[in-house]
DNA sequence: TTTATTTCTAACTGTTTAGTTGATAAAATA
DNA sequence: TATTTTATCAACTAAACAGTTAGAAATAAA
């Protein structure tokens, strides 16, 4: 039996891609619930079940882990973005699919919105160093800029958002809901959690961001 | 000398709640900046310039200490709330008021926003237990409540806006731009720290929150 | 003034933890 | 088949760290 072969049973005990990718989502898992700080070496290396010295051997060291998982939740991400298309649909419809996107996208990786506020406590040093997260430059701000216009040209749009902004509060309105779920919960001593409390939430979202959008 | 004078005179040595104060302080630092599991006791210790042991005399280890300033995060804020007296106002100046007290709050509060962060990462596990904070129950969401309620009879606001969406949006916008700065500023290779950038967030979020709210 | 209590200090301890070493087995190559 | 390279493992190490101890000094109470 040759290499090739063994591959393709997946029944390798040696095999860099699929150690790489088992420690990759282990550390995922665990820094997304823990922290770069609260988060184990031992811990990511024993939910990969696989030898801690194999982190070493792959990645360097738990902070340089850190990194690749950053790096890998990014191009997820971005590789998402592309399959859009804004640029083939109104300015209406491109909205709607944009707030749409964003709010799911967020809702269904929530270890990525944990990941991110992580690397905020850390100032974003990782993101920062990584020449990889900064190649991936997101497409989304262009399109957003252009439907922006399209839209006010149009007279659907009030003239002069700024995209950035525009963004920032899209963002804003989807993330924080879940990024402080549990504190928002606490303190309004309420649950928030449930499916019938996302769905409201992506109904408000659409009812706000149109109010401001709509001349 | 009696303790009365040197109390006056704040040159005592020895004095609980001047050190118990100190360790609130630096703790408060430490925690925001490194977060629970980043900081270090000798840190804080140190920051504070009192001898380590102290911190766990007054409170009990290093997780009752990172309670003991979450709720002194907490007090500050309510205290500040209270001072708003929305009740007194018509609707526009009462939402006015409350969407520059909230973004004005957040941007000069960084480290509450760095500690709720943290907390949320811990899911909140802290304030949960927290009776003290639980007991400082905010009596913004109903004087909220009232102001939209009464925007509405008077034909001002939209009708049926639910409160605790519409505080959550506010808060939203409000706290995602500083809470995210670091990683914001790093995707989209721009300077978000600047007065102008926050000047200029402050001023979209007041467009943003009126469009949606006005009929 | 003596005794008890509170506040504070320096040095210590046991554990946890990131990272290393050195050897071994499997696979690829010659 | 022999040799080199790659992947894996168990055991080890040094440092960092939260928390403790035992006692001293200041203050208050008797």
């Amino acid at each position: 039996m040759n290499r090739q072969q063994k591959k393709q049973d997946e029944k390798v005990s040696r095999n860099t891609r699929s150690t790489k990718l088992k420690l990759l989502k282990a550390a995922t898992k665990e820094f997304a619930d823990k922290g770069l700080n609260g988060a184990r070496v031992d811990g990511i290396a024993s939910r990969a079940g696989v030898n801690k010295q194999l982190l070493y051997y792959y990645f360097g060291d738990k902070e340089k882990l850190f990194v690749a998982v950053l790096e890998a939740a990014y191009v997820k991400l971005r590789k998402k973005e592309k399959e859009l298309h804004l640029e083939d649909m109104n300015p209406w419809q491109a909205i709607e699919t944009l707030v749409g996107f964003t709010f799911d996208y967020i809702a269904h990786n929530r270890q990525f919105v944990a990941l991110l506020n992580d690397e905020n406590i850390h100032h974003a040093q990782h993101i920062k160093r990584s020449k990889t997260i900064k190649g991936l430059h997101s497409k989304l701000l262009e399109l957003l800029s252009e439907v922006l216009k399209r839209g006010a040209k149009e007279g659907l749009f009030r003239k002069n958002v700024d995209p950035i902004e525009f963004y920032i509060s899209l963002a804003s309105l989807c993330y924080f809901f879940f990024s402080n779920n549990h504190t928002l919960s606490a303190i309004f001593a309420r649950n928030l959690t449930g499916a019938a409390q996302k769905e409201a939430r992506r109904k408000h979202i659409f009812e706000f961001i149109t109010a401001y959008l709509k001349i």
